[in-house]
DNA sequence: AAAGCTTACGAGAGCCGTAACCATA
DNA sequence: TATGGTTACGGCTCTCGTAAGCTTT
C-alpha cells in the first residue's frame, strides 16, 4: 500500500470512476492507475471496485468502508504537508475561500482588504459558488474556508462558527405604493405584489418560504436570482418588489430604490464560517477567521477543527 | 513521503530515538533508517528530531505536532489491512488480550474457553501485564483487547467498556481472632492487623488507600504481591490477613483459608474492557466482547472506537 | 573502545509511460 | 466507432543493504 494507491483510489470516486480522468487529474499515465487499482486489490484481496467487465461503476461495500480510511490518511498526509509549510514560511502559503455572491459582495470586501494588508505573500482565492458546492469544495480541499448562510451547519465533517446575522428587507422602486403604505409591513401587504428573491437554497430563501408558508400565504415569486444586484436591477424596472438581505442595500448609495423593514415578518438568519473538520489549518487562516469573528483565537480555531483522541 | 518513512518516525519515538534499534525492529537495514529520516526532514523543509550532533535525542516542536497525524495515517492503514482480513477470512487471525493477573486467572477462563471453541482458527494471545503497561500496548497497537480495574478508562485514546463490578474481602487462615469475631467488620478492626495486599496500581489498591485515609487509619501494611495466590500463600504463612478481590477466593476450593466480607467498608470497583480510540477491530474481537457484556453488539462496539466526523 | 549515525555505492525492486490490444456503449 | 480499460515491455527512479568512515559517550 503506498500513498499514489490511496490518491487514485480517491480520486477514482470523485471523477465518477473514470480512470482515464483520474490518470489527468494525477497527471500520470492511465495504465499506471489501471495497475496500482489491480495491486491494491491484490494486496488486499478484495475488491474495491464494482464493475461491468472492464468498466467500474461504484463501490464494493469492502471499498465504501475503506474509502472512510483513505479519506483520513490523505488529509492527515495533507495536514502534516501543511503543518511544515507553517513552519517553513507563516506568511506565505495559499488560502481558497469558498463563498457565495451574498457574502463575496456585502460582508467580506473588508475583511478581505484587511488580510491582504496583513498577508501580502498568501495568494487568495476566491471562489464564488452556491451552498451546496461550497460544502463539496470544503469536502474533498478545494477550499480551505467556507462561508454562506445555507448548508454548512449541517454536515458532520464541517466545523462551523457564526459568522453575523442579519434580516431580510424589502426593497421596491422609489414611488411604489408600498412605501406610502402604514409601517411596519405585514405579510399580506409584500404578498399582494409580484415578488423578486433568491433562488432556492440561496442566503436565507429557505426561510422565508417556511415564513409564507406558515401564514397560509401564496406568494407570487416572478422572478429568482442568485445575488441581490440582480434583484435590485429588476426592482428598479418595475417588474416587483424586492425581498433580500437588509445588508445588501446601501441606502445612500442606491438610486431609485427605497429600502423598507421585514425584521419583524422574517426570523433572523445567521451566515457561518466553516472549515472541513480534522483539516489543520493555516496560521493565516486563522487570522481570516479572527477578522471576522475576532474573539476566535487560532488555538481555539485549532483545537474545534481537532477530532477528539 | 511513504509509510516507510511514517513506520520509521513512529518507531524511533517509541524505541527512544535509538535508530539501530528502530532498523531491527522494521527489519531493515540502519543506512536506510537514516537516510529516510533526512528525507523526509529535507522534503518537509523541517527538522521533526532533535539532535546533538549526531545523536537523535527527542522531538522538535514541530515533530511532536506531525506525529499525530503519523500515528493516525498508520492507525488507519492497519485498519484498511484488518478490514480487508475480515472480508477474506472472518473466522482467521490474531486477537492479543493485554490484562492483569486477577482478571486472567479469575474473570477471563470461561470466557477465554467460550472464545477458543467459537474461534478454533484464531490465534489468542494473552499478555499478562501491569495496568499501565496495559495501556501502553493498547496504544501502540501490540494488544487488541485489554482488560484491567485501573487505569484504562483514564485514557482519552482508550474506548472502555464497563465489565463487572466486584468487592474486595478479607482473607484469615483458620483459627484467626478475626474469625470469631463480631460481622460485619469495622475498618479498625481490620486495621488491628498487618495486611497484604495488592500492589499501589493494582486491582483496587488505590481504593484501598483512599479508604483507610478518608478514615483516618494508617493500615499496616506488610506486604505487596501483584496477585491474590501470592496474598493467599502468604496469609496460609500466618504473615498478616489478606485484602483481596472477593471473587479471587473460591471458599470451596481454599483449604485453611477464611473468607470475610468486606461490602461495606470499601467501594465497588468496576472492572473494564478497553480498545483504542479509532482502531478497527476484527468480528471475532466484537465476539470476544460480547462473551464478556452480552449487550453490547458488533455494530456497537465499531461505533464507540469510531471518532467522529 | 563501544555504540551509534552518516556517506558511498552497487544490486534489485517497483513505478512510470508508450504502445498495442481488448471490451463496452 | 469512440471511449475506456488491460496487458506487455523497456527505462528509470527509488529503495535497500553492505561496508567503510566519522562522532559521541
Amino acid at each position: 500500500m503506498n500513498f499514489q494507491q490511496l490518491r487514485i483510489i480517491r480520486e477514482a470516486v470523485r471523477r465518477d470512476f473514470n480512470l482515464t480522468e483520474v490518470a489527468s487529474v494525477l497527471a500520470t499515465s492511465q495504465s499506471g492507475v489501471s495497475k496500482h487499482i489491480r495491486d491494491i486489490e491484490d494486496e488486499l484481496g478484495a475488491e474495491i471496485f464494482l464493475r461491468r467487465g472492464k468498466r467500474l461503476l461504484g463501490l464494493t461495500k469492502a471499498g465504501q468502508t475503506i474509502m472512510g480510511y483513505v479519506e483520513t490518511i490523505l488529509t492527515d498526509a495533507g495536514n502534516i504537508k501543511r503543518l511544515a509549510e507553517e513552519l517553513r514560511a507563516a506568511d506565505q502559503g495559499a488560502l481558497a475561500l469558498a463563498t457565495t455572491h451574498t457574502q463575496a459582495r456585502y460582508a467580506l470586501p473588508s475583511v478581505i482588504s484587511g488580510f491582504r494588508k496583513a498577508f501580502p505573500q498568501v495568494r487568495l482565492a476566491l471562489h464564488q459558488t452556491s451552498p451546496t458546492e461550497i460544502t463539496s469544495m470544503l469536502l474533498d480541499g478545494r477550499a480551505d474556508i467556507g462561508i454562506a448562510t445555507e448548508a454548512l451547519a449541517l454536515h458532520p465533517d464541517l466545523v462551523t462558527f457564526p459568522y453575523y446575522t442579519w434580516h431580510h428587507a424589502v426593497v421596491v422602486a422609489k414611488g411604489h405604493p408600498l412605501e406610502g403604505h402604514a409601517q411596519p409591513l405585514s405579510l399580506q401587504d409584500i404578498a399582494a405584489y409580484p415578488i423578486i428573491t433568491y433562488h432556492a437554497g440561496f442566503t436565507g430563501r429557505p426561510m422565508i418560504d417556511r415564513t409564507f408558508e406558515a401564514a397560509g400565504i401564496k406568494p407570487d415569486i416572478v422572478m429568482a436570482a442568485m445575488d441581490a444586484d440582480v434583484i435590485k436591477a429588476y426592482v428598479g424596472l418595475g417588474l416587483g418588489i424586492g425581498l433580500l438581505a437588509a445588508m445588501s442595500v446601501d441606502a445612500a448609495r442606491e438610486t431609485g430604490l427605497s429600502l423598507l423593514r421585514a425584521d419583524h415578518l422574517f426570523a433572523e438568519n445567521t451566515s457561518y464560517i466553516a472549515l472541513r473538520r480534522g483539516r489543520f489549518q493555516r496560521g493565516f487562516a486563522c487570522r481570516f477567521i479572527a477578522l471576522c469573528r475576532p474573539d476566535l483565537s487560532e488555538a481555539h480555531i485549532r483545537k474545534s477543527v481537532q477530532p477528539p483522541s
